[in-house]
DNA sequence: CACGGAGTTGAAGGCTTTCTGAAAACGGCG
DNA sequence: CGCCGTTTTCAGAAAGCCTTCAACTCCGTG
């Protein structure tokens, strides 16, 4: 979840209750660094200002909108129609006035994500590596043709780095995209296991989830693919 | 198409969505305006508000129903009653809530039309997966050559699930697309497990409507099909 | 080659999610 | 107004996942 918002009031309230809710906040104060947050951490939701110090939310949407299809929730002071079909039209998902409580702000975030999420899964085709095929829609994956089950928390990490070829992740940089803050490190090792169980061909010598040794993780897609 | 609303608001707003898309917008403010437009202009689609000042989107579209089987998509404020299913049992094609974003309102539209076009002169045939016939039109099923009735809100859901095979739905999404934003989410499961009594083989070990762990539930068609 | 830390394994309790059965509330219809 | 089928609610039971933990193995270092 980005925050693009410049009055740091605000951004304290909205984080507040965002967190509360067990969203992961990033904040920015201005378009450039929004950009920046996007492509740096990934982010499944943006709440943007309609007013910013210095430039207008509708250029920061159009810059955000060239470079991802994430949903936007418009954010504004008033609840003129122009700027509410403005920024619908930019390709915004939803509009809330700030005299909405900062509950029905979250919960309009809830609503977006609900609808986002499943379409937008829908529409990507399945990640196709060799053997393995993630389907984010369904839920599920097919290891050499055959239909394997994973649970909710596996499939997010499998997610995770299936998203990701090649990149390194830490066990504290998953746990913390996955899990949050508090908890026990640890469990992510055992869900490594668990998923190279399920799609390793030989779980004793791992070729889809390497171990970096001190380091962390990584997804290897197949060569031959 | 036809935009039948007493909100000036929503008005602008639809029609600044549905123009971008290419259609033709008249606007109707009341029942006999909706009935009068009807009369004077070629209209292929009409989107009707459930409330009205005066009248009843019902009453509105009983009228629009005596003299055209022009296509009707109802627009309300919220799913909570049953206006849905009041709705489509006075003929409507299909129903949103306001709550959507007017992006989401076009899409509604543009599937009805896609639906109806064709529709209209050649029938279009029933969904088909192995033991399970699901027809939209006639609005029933028919599981083992049998036929099996429905309520109206077991074939909403059912509808639902068939026509996005393999896409898990969260138990939130289904709710918020079938009853609307507010009321008791766990009214899902109950009616999962009326269909599965009703289509499933052994519904103890369902196969067409399979729970996804800690996400939702899919429809699966049989392989073989 | 022995040591320490990093990574892996296996198993069990606790806990959340899901299912079940049944009763209450609702709405349409006579 | 009272009946009947549908929808909603609820609490208890069942199912299955998530976490934890301790023992074990592996890797790099001295």
């Amino acid at each position: 979840m980005l925050l693009v918002e410049d009055e740091a009031e605000i951004v304290g309230l909205m984080r507040d209750f965002l967190e509360a809710e067990g969203f992961e906040v990033h904040a920015a104060a201005s378009g450039s660094a929004a950009v920046a947050a996007l492509g740096r951490s990934r982010v499944d939701c943006v709440l943007l200002d309609v007013m910013l110090r210095g430039e207008s939310g509708f250029d920061v949407c159009r810059r955000l909108r060239d470079r991802s299809g994430v949903p936007i929730v418009f954010l504004s002071a008033r609840g003129q129609d122009s700027d509410k079909i403005r920024g619908l039209r930019l390709g915004a998902d939803d509009y809330v006035v700030k005299s909405a409580t900062p509950t029905e702000v979250v919960e309009r975030v809830k609503a977006v994500l609900r609808r986002a999420g499943p379409a937008r899964s829908a529409e990507r085709p399945p990640h196709r590596f060799g053997r393995l095929e993630v389907d984010l829609a369904a839920h599920e994956a097919i290891v050499d043709g055959r239909r394997v089950p994973f649970t909710a928390r596996e499939f997010a990490i499998l997610e995770l780095l299936v998203e990701h070829p090649r990149q390194v992740f830490s066990r504290d940089h998953i746990f913390e995209l996955i899990w949050g803050d508090f908890g026990d490190r640890s469990a992510v090792g055992v869900y490594i296991r668990k998923l190279r169980e399920k799609i390793e061909t030989d779980p004793r010598h791992p070729e889809l989830i390497v171990t970096v040794w001190g380091v962390g993780y990584r997804f290897d897609p197949p060569r031959a693919a």
